[in-house]
DNA sequence: CCACCCCGTGAGAGCGCTCTCTGCGGCAGC
DNA sequence: GCTGCCGCAGAGAGCGCTCTCACGGGGTGG
């Protein structure tokens, strides 16, 4: 505001100048500020005048190192960083987490697994630089987080395949959001269920397989008419072929993911199949595919949203040392809409 | 590893650490792990032995608080957060941002500037948080920025509408895109060409609308055939539909993004109107939804990833001082699919 | 052969905050 | 009336790092 790099934020007022304001002393307001025990009223409103009257914002870094607390949570992201991004399931759980901490004192700090090795990022999270990590590293495969887990608190999103024994995590009610969406294909009078379903090394993947299963061995039905993708719109289309290709009648289908299901839906088309009369159609997620569809998709809808919102909730809670449950399982409902 | 919470982070080594077993001063090692100034290189070496033996790594907190820089850049979104992150524009966006940064120094941290009241994200932002703000703030409207950008390095993906005179930014070529695209059209003889242009509040809707008048116009044909939607299918749809209320003829069809073409797609499915044979259409954007349409979308393909990493590069470089220019802008190129 | 540099190094003063510990009143208890 | 507390405030010691400054020693120029 007066010297300095013109435009350059001026000389922040510290705790220091606070005190002085208001006449008393740094740790006063240091106490004030963190609106710990007893402070005198009378002087607490001092303190907090002058806190308004200069506009100050306690600096982080000062606090962190003194504290030895960084109020910051990371969140990494898996390797494959480019599929990451595109599925709007990451991103609807992003948005849920960030949402969550907006309303908290802690910041939010991203780091992608890949780019940086492993080494590094585990690196990062030792390092003192976060006071807790979500991973929503979908893929079972790595256990590098067995090591860090021990020493940082950790949130999982969904049922962490590998050891990670006693870990944390919240989790979508796969398999019976899947048995429920089957049920529906059964409902419909649909006999001849097949299913797109997901990889079988992610939870996702396996338990929409599993619900889907137990539906049609519920209804004494043949569950062999199963081929797998791993949740894109292409692969959902290869897997729709090669169902096809089979021979055998279908009549209802479960696809595990709504990116899936949009592949699937063009090779049902291009076999002038119709959707719902000749297929009835019934996905998994209800992200903005779904709804895009013609027709537009039947589908389970789960609290993506939520599963991140939960996600930090439950990291807040362990990295402030509160009682927290170890697994939280989010519902699912149908949403119904024309493809079945 | 011994007293402590079990399992929690043993008490970290620091630079003193490092220095006592290097044999040399707190300062040298500094020097070193800063890469500055001429060390003797045999001190040198054994800085770093005793860097790899304790496995040190320095503490964020006490160099940004030492140092004055905080080695964190934020990125701020946009109100509308829900939109914001199933769009795959940003997400895409943010990917080019992390993947940049992870290989920096520099960490990312996300703010929503909606959870958050404006005043709280200016809070931040100013309140020695961050070293500089990557901005992807869409729409115009909000010149909060006018305050923050005087005092701190920010980037802003895509051209600001508003105020933000000499602001730095980096945007994809629009207008240059969609006459090319439109060119195409053109080039396939069509010669009743509609589009469905996106909100004439940012510039990527003003442009794309202002690059398919100007290939029209060069053609000497109409460009009357205009409605507008939100990006989003759903008022891909709903425009289409007012396009084909109309009752002109309507050949070719530019729209500004793959998510409208999307819903266009399903209306003019349920015309009975053929693409490309009817209609022939082209996009813009070249993400999942491009690709996952049936017959796929030929659209114009720009650069999402890059322009992220290509902001971050700027934010950096501006944080250090370096030399930018302060326009970056990104070509497109046409890729073309089944669609036209 | 001496003055002068310059390079590499160490000492030490902070950066802004937290937190323990001490101190000082005032009130209850004996 | 004296001792013992308790409640609230201030002093001060760091947290781990950066950075300025001063210093020592070897090389160069006069």
């Amino acid at each position: 505001m007066t010297h300095r790099d013109p435009g350059r934020a001026r000389p922040a007022p510290t705790l220091e100048m606070v005190a002085a304001l208001a006449g008393v002393s740094r740790a006063t307001v240091s106490r004030v500020v963190n609106d710990s025990p007893a402070v005198d009223p009378q002087r607490a409103r001092a303190v907090r005048d002058a806190i308004a009257a200069l506009n100050y914002v306690p600096n982080r870094a000062a606090r962190s190192l003194a504290s030895r607390r960084t109020q910051a949570v990371t969140l990494v992201l898996p390797e494959s960083t480019s599929k990451v991004f595109t599925d709007p399931f990451f991103a609807s759980v992003i948005e849920g987490i960030a949402g969550y901490l907006a309303e908290t004192e802690y910041t939010l700090t991203m780091i992608l697994s890949s780019e940086s090795s492993p080494e590094k990022t585990r690196r990062y999270l030792l390092g003192g630089n976060v006071d807790g990590a979500l991973v929503v590293s979908h893929h079972s495969g790595d256990n590098s987080w067995a090591r860090v887990s021990g020493s940082l608190p950790v949130v999982f999103a969904g049922r962490p395949l590998v050891g990670e024994a006693g870990s944390h995590y919240v989790e979508v009610e796969n398999e019976p959001g899947a048995a429920a969406a089957t049920d529906l294909l059964l409902s419909r009078g649909r006999r001849n269920i097949a299913t797109i379903a997901g990889p079988q090394d992610m939870p996702a993947g396996i338990d929409r397989l599993a619900g889907w299963r137990r539906a049609l061995a519920g209804a004494g039905l043949d569950s062999s008419r199963v081929e797998f993708g791993d949740f894109t719109p292409a692969s959902g289309a290869a897997a729709m072929r090669r169902l096809l290709a089979r021979g055998a009648p279908i009549d209802g289908l479960f696809v595990a993911s709504a990116q899936m299901a949009a592949g699937a839906y063009s090779i049902l088309a291009s076999h002038s199949l119709r959707i719902p009369g000749d297929v009835a159609v019934v996905g998994f997620d209800d992200d903005e595919f779904a709804a895009a569809l013609t027709p537009a998709l039947t589908t389970v809808h789960h609290p993506v949203t939520g599963l991140g919102a939960r996600m930090a909730e439950k990291l807040v809670a362990l990295i402030e040392g509160r009682p927290v449950e170890r697994v939280t399982r989010l519902g699912t409902s149908l949403v119904l809409r024309g493809s079945a």
